[in-house]
DNA sequence: CCGTGTATTGACCAGTCGGACAATGAATGA
DNA sequence: TCATTCATTGTCCGACTGGTCAATACACGG
């Protein structure tokens, strides 16, 4: 007996939702048709009619995923700082923070990044995600290095450092909280980032 | 008809070296005892007779990963550079190029990286793992802050930082390969790294 | 030469997966 | 009011999974 019309446009939003809650709790393995089903409350046949394939549902997911963690917004109060090292210096202690609440999301970002390895349309969209990251820090970065123009570290170079920081923090403190001190990192991640200006060298 | 006998313990690492061509092609959720088993021309039944559970066979090859490529070894060229900061610097440029060649291998580390998420002995080992590669900066480190020591960088915080310039590094090339400039990276990280030492400012 | 233990096989099982599909219900327009 | 459209359901299917197990062939000690 099918039950009652809802035909909006919400469904497939709904889907993915339901998709999200089930990842963060089992992992992207766990995102099988019938668990995301039962999650919503659907017949699984009825989330295949919105989702052709399942490789389509765990695409919307990837948006889901990269929308809600890996985007980076340069907050107004990091953006007025005057002085471009202690403003990288802030951006990256911003992301840091971020980073530390919630960490599930991330989790799944890291889950898909390692999907990417093998799948191509994945892979590009994490690495264009990463790429525009990347351009975030890159502004800074040009700015910072504009001064001390002989040195050989390039603004691209310095924002896919301070992108490594930020994910390697990650990765570290996800892997075991135990032997990883995050407060002693984040010092020495902003102090590293801002004694680049001072001298040439 | 049983096959002829074999019965040495060469049949684990045998099947252990099976699963880990298995893994290299397929990734880790290809490794399936059948395709293990047909991998080492064996019949499945085999594999199980001696991996009782297919997690001791995945743990198995966990160490095999492990082992191949999460080994840090100070090359003696490095070990015998006097002043620590270039040392550290070249240590980290040694890592960087060793990551180059071959990154099958770091993929399936980082694939393990995301199993460990959610499964805790793997999340276990792989912490460890981890920690001791730490542990081969963290000597130098303290070498390298030991007279300037008014600075908030800790010995162990520099190390997990080098830590995150590598695997930072192995996350962006392997995703995107095209937008990152792999020797722009080099030069600044040790760039990065060298300039440590001066200025304790 | 013959049992005994064990390495090895293949068949089998229950479960789960993605996907196809006919049947059914509800809304909608004529 | 009735036919049409389409969202929704449950069922069914084939493929594949991890795991069990009886049957078998081989090596070896007596």
């Amino acid at each position: 007996m099918p039950g009652p019309k809802a035909p909006e446009e919400t469904r497939r939003e709904q889907i993915v939702t339901a998709a999200y809650e089930v990842a963060l709790r089992t992992g992207i393995d766990g995102v099988t048709l019938r668990a995301v089903a039962a999650k919503a409350k659907l017949s699984h046949g009825l989330v295949v009619f919105y989702f052709k394939k399942k490789d389509h549902l765990i695409g919307a997911l990837l948006d889901r995923v990269l929308a809600t963690t890996a985007m980076l917004h340069v907050s107004k109060d990091v953006a007025r700082i005057p002085h471009a090292p202690e403003r990288l210096g802030a951006l990256l202690r911003q992301e840091l923070d971020r980073l530390s609440l919630d960490p599930r999301g991330r989790r799944l970002f890291f889950e898909y990044w390692a999907l990417g390895v093998r799948r191509v349309l994945i892979r590009r969209r994490i690495g264009a995600a990463l790429e525009r990251y990347r351009a975030a820090f890159r502004a800074i970065a040009e700015e910072l290095l504009a001064p001390a123009n002989g040195t050989d570290v390039t603004p691209d170079a310095l924002a896919a450092v301070a992108v490594s920081l930020i994910s390697g923090y990650a990765l570290q403190a996800m892997i075991d909280p135990d032997n990883f001190d995050t407060g002693a990192y984040r010092m020495a991640a902003q102090s590293l980032m801002e004694r680049l200006a001072p001298t040439p060298a």
